[in-house]
DNA sequence: GAATAATTTTAGATTAATCTAAAAATTAGT
DNA sequence: ACTAATTTTTAGATTAATCTAAAATTATTC
């Protein structure tokens, strides 16, 4: 069995090394799961010894298959639960993760299969992040940045990869939801912020760090 | 804060003092919890500082106002998701016991409220339980368990006051379910067992022990 | 390519929750 | 009311997860 804190480390180091592709750092594990270097050394010696990891000293981690199991299993809850929150129980997407953060650990594969099905068998989160399914495969995702686009170009808002409170309110405040038809206007050749106009209606400013955190795709 | 350990001590410690009204034993304490009673000692000191339980040494331990202000948060949390699993997603009453077990130690006051609203606001759960509303106030609840019934009586089913899956599968067995009407048609004086008709229709023996763990109401 | 800086690991403690074994207090039996 | 039985508490360990401080390793820079 993968204790509470275990399978947190394991998100932690998937989502580390799906976004570099190769060996976590011991470093970055502390500043993610909000421990220090120290710990994080002690646990991945034991995540080791359990055969979840594979860790050379000084030299990274990386999950093995079943260590990325594990892994792919606690953000597949963690995903329906926040499609639960939001579908059925009216949060507001910056509402919902840190109640799946706790969610997330609950251990009953029949629940899991039931939640499943009864949320319509769900591919994406409110976040427009891909839910793996029961055998841990990812929905296909090939989404570019809003930053991506070409001046002149019209797509269609996906997801987000910053996932912070104050980002999601800030794009609620200016109606830039999952969904919304985007048309980029101009791109300021200085600090590449875009003039971008909301499903055919609203023009607006956005800055080129706010871009580079919204995902779209191209009708 | 409490603990998700605390919190099972606070509500094995207001199932047991509502169940005898006095003190609650060491050992009590320890057979629900399923530790031994030194584990108890050392908690009922810890909780006891935190004001959570009144418990003098030797003498038995009983919830503070503020203990049992927590144990009904739990045990409405419980309940609650007890609800969720069997009417939305369609898991049978002997099941959900575990997951609720889990699931009740949630830590969101806004979930708990949406939650209910999203249930309809049930005043009981699938086991006929009340559910403690959110000032912690119990629904009135003043049932007979169905071995006080006198002979030629009708009653509906209420409730069990045995959660064993092994005891809720038997009655499933044999179609005694809540909202069930029951007539008892004959009382063993030798061993108090009773012939029963289930909705007018189906005759059937039972023990007093089965008798004395389901509860009902007189028309 | 040595010296310095940064990172990582180890050593030794701490906290929460548990245990066993022994001591202390309470309860029961005659 | 005194002894015996039972219950409860204390003492001392253990395990999981964490920490700080020091040591070891790797990376960087001149």
């Amino acid at each position: 069995m993968t204790s509470f804190t275990e399978e947190n480390y394991l998100k932690v180091i998937y989502k580390l090394s799906s976004e570099t592709d190769s060996e976590v750092s011991t470093n970055a594990v502390a500043e993610q799961t909000q421990t220090k270097a120290a710990s994080v050394s002690d646990m991945l010696r034991k995540l080791s010894e359990k055969k979840l990891v594979s860790y050379q000293k000084y030299q990274g981690v990386r999950l093995t298959a079943e260590g990325e199991k594990v892994a792919l299993k606690v953000i597949r809850k963690h995903r329906l639960w926040e499609v639960f929150l939001v579908e059925k129980l009216g949060f507001n997407w910056d509402e919902v993760h840190d109640i799946a953060e706790e969610l997330e650990h609950i251990d009953s594969e029949k629940l899991v299969a039931k939640l499943d099905e009864y949320l319509g068998f769900p591919s994406f989160d409110p976040h427009g992040d891909p839910i793996p399914d029961h055998h841990g495969v990812m929905p296909a995702q090939t989404y570019l940045t809003l930053a991506e686009i070409k001046k002149g170009e019209e797509v269609i808002m996906m997801g987000v990869s910053e996932h912070s409170s104050a980002f999601l309110q800030y794009l609620d405040k200016i109606n830039l939801v999952l969904g919304t038809s985007i048309e980029v206007l101009d791109i300021n050749n200085f600090d590449k912020s875009l003039q971008i106009i909301l499903s055919q209606e609203n023009s607006l400013f956005i800055t080129h760090e706010v871009s580079k955190n919204i995902l779209v795709k191209v009708q």
